[in-house]
This record gives C-alpha cells, structure tokens and sequence, in this order.
DNA sequence: GTTAGCATGTAAGGAGTTACATGATTTT
DNA sequence: AAAATCATGTAACTCCTTACATGCTAAC
C-alpha cells in the first residue's frame, strides 16, 4: 500500500505482531493500551481489518488444527508484508510519532525499537510540548489583559501539566541514555513476552 | 432550533455575547480561548456561523453608521434567539458541560452562570475524572501482568496527570464555595468588562 | 507594484461515532 | 429457557480538516 497507515491501522498491526487475534478480543487489547477511556467502536475497527485485508497486511487465520465448524471467530494474522508495514512504521521518526495521536501508540511499542529511534522520537515530543507552552504563555498574556479570570484559571492549569509533561519526558530520555550508556547493568525495560 | 447546540455553535455564541465580531476575529478569540494550539479552520468555523444565521440566533450587523461602500467584512451579533439558546447552554449541567469537550468553555464562561451550576459542573467533572482514575488503575493492574513496562510507564504518568487533573478541580470548587460561604469580602473572580 | 496579512467562502474527504441488524455461546 | 456476553458486520451521520478559489487592503 502506497498511502501511509492510520493511527490505528499501526496498532492493530502492532497488536497482530505477536498473537494472532480476532476483532473482538483485538478492540480490548486496543482499549486497554490505548485510550483507556471513550472506547474505540466496533464501527471503526472491523471496516480497519477490512482495509488491512484488502491491502494484503494481515490475513485470516486458516488455522490447520481447526475443526471444521465453529467459523464464528475470525483470527488475523500479519503477512509478511504487513510485518514489513509494521517495521516501517515502527522506525519513523516525525510527526506521526510524536504528535499526540501517534506519541503513545509509539512509546507503548518501544521495545520493539533502537534506542536511537526511541530518543528521536522523545526529543521531538519534547520539542512539541516546549512549542505548546510557549503559546500558552502566549495566550496567558492576552488573557491576563482581557482580565478573563477564568479562562486565565483553566490555561494556567494547562501550562502546568504541560511543564509536568515535559518533565516527564526529561525523564524518560535520562532513563534510555542510562540503557544506552551502559552505565547500568540491570534490565531496565522488558518488552512484552509472547501472549 | 430543536437539535442542541454543538460545542462550537455554543462558543461562537458566548464570544458574540459581548461584542458583535466577524469570522476572522472570532476565529482568533476562539484560538485564543479554547484549543490554545490545533487551531480551528475557516472550512469549520463559516458553515457554522452560516448555520447558525439560518437558525436565527445571530444575524449580520447591519450597522446604521456604516459608509455604504467596504462590504467586505461581515459582523454578526447576537439575536435575542440565541441570546436566549446561549442562556439555556450555560444554565445546562450535565455531561456536555463537564465532558472533555465541552468543559473547558464551560469554565471559561464561568463568569456569566450562577454559583449553584458553577459548583454541579465541577462536581461533574471530578465524578468523570474519578471514574477514569478507577479505570486506569484497572488497566495498570493488566498491563502489570503482562509485563508491558512502557505501557505501564504511560499509564502511569496518566495516571497521575488524572490526580493532579482532580485536585485542581477540588481547588476550584474550594474557591467557589469561599465565594458562595461569604466568608470572604474580595472579589475573587472577574468576568470580561466589555470588549 | 508586490508581498503580507485580512477576509470569506466551498468541495472533497478523513476518521471516527451511533444505531442497527444478526446470530452463537456460555452462564444462571 | 432466559439473560449475558461473545462475535461480526453495515449504513448513516458528525464534525472536523485540507485544499482550493477569490479578492481586498496596508505596508515596504
């Protein structure tokens, strides 16, 4: 496929890569990453695994050991291609990695990734957040001139989870340059293992 | 207007409220009140003000002490519909004020509403980000077991944004029952005077 | 006189949601 | 045997964005 994968075409690929799994038991595994509260509809997914199938990325599980009934569920599997798909996605560094649709689902998938793609990545998260907060002090200003206490309330709260954030990322960029470092011997991170 | 007013028609009313505006303008302020960056585009904002005509809650200046020539700025004021619609937008408690997307402009219009319905709305939203620390800490639970360190990682820090998120709500209602009690003489809160 | 910013709009499309429609399987 | 929940899908719709199309006005 020539055009770029979705937000969520990218997690369920990332999902598939390590158990196959049919839709319903997908969306949890997706809700439960990503998320985490207004869950993703069934409406939106299954046209996803359509699209993915179509584009030859993942494919139906014909498993072998089957019995011959019971076709209720459908199990996908990655293709080879979609493997591919996958990997590529995993190591761009740009927007789509650190904009806020794409930052977690990226993060979550870390280990999977270099350490180097995983600092580019932090970094231009990092680089975003410092952008935000500079236009929210922005607005801050015109806000304390309008004297609209209010909204000054509400985006200096925003400012300062903002800061935290930044924070956050400060600290995870010290812990991957503790890995790549090698200035600490003990498994820091541990990718997921098998189901 | 039978169907309820989106979150947009119900920002662009309580801009208008104060100063009759144009769409150029209203777009800046709305920038500048809400979103703070992904800034709104014209290819949203004029089909609403056109909607929002063809309702009859604003209509177009049609200033007396105009000069006949320079049509080319529109400003619109509010009718007495809309000024009406917006009266019953800000007197609503229930999960379009205190929902993500509808909250922050709710507090912002904070000024204009009574206390007893300044108060629900925050206890709303303290309800939902309580409910949403409560499912977090079910998926942390999960993504422990399957030893999902950067999911886990994430989740974390969200988890904590969401705490911070709750004791700036219980600040907030603090400070709105100060005003309620009586038990202090300053004005803690100032609406807009005028433009 | 040309660039930059002000100003208004439309058409096509993206990425999702809700509501609907259906049926199998497990639990009580 | 009824209720819950597992499971898959479609159709219509929402709300927004991008890209386009147009023209005025102020500054340099």
């Amino acid at each position: 496929m020539s055009t770029r994968a979705t937000t969520l075409e990218f997690a369920v690929l990332g999902l598939l890569h390590d158990v196959p799994l049919h839709g319903y038991v997908l969306r949890k595994r997706l809700n439960l990453m990503f998320g985490a509260f207004r869950a993703l509809s069934y409406g939106s997914l299954y046209p996803c695994l359509k699209r993915l199938t179509d584009a030859g990325l993942i494919a139906e599980v014909t498993g072998g050991h089957e019995h011959c009934t019971h076709r209720t569920r459908i199990e996908y599997r990655l293709t080879d291609a979609g493997a591919e798909s996958l990997a590529r996605s995993l190591r761009q560094t740009g927007p789509e990695s650190w904009d806020d649709d794409g930052f977690g689902i990226h993060f979550s998938f870390f280990a999977r990734v270099d350490a180097h793609t995983r600092m580019r990545i932090l970094a231009g998260r990092r680089t975003r957040l410092v952008e935000r907060l500079a236009a929210t002090d922005q607005v801050l200003n015109t806000l304390r001139e309008r004297a609209d206490d209010y909204a000054v309330v509400l985006h200096e709260h925003g400012r300062e989870s903002l800061a935290r954030d930044i924070g956050w990322i400060d600290e995870q960029m010290s812990a991957e340059s503790a890995v790549t470092d090698g200035t600490t011997t003990t498994e820091i991170r541990r990718s997921t293992d098998g189901n």
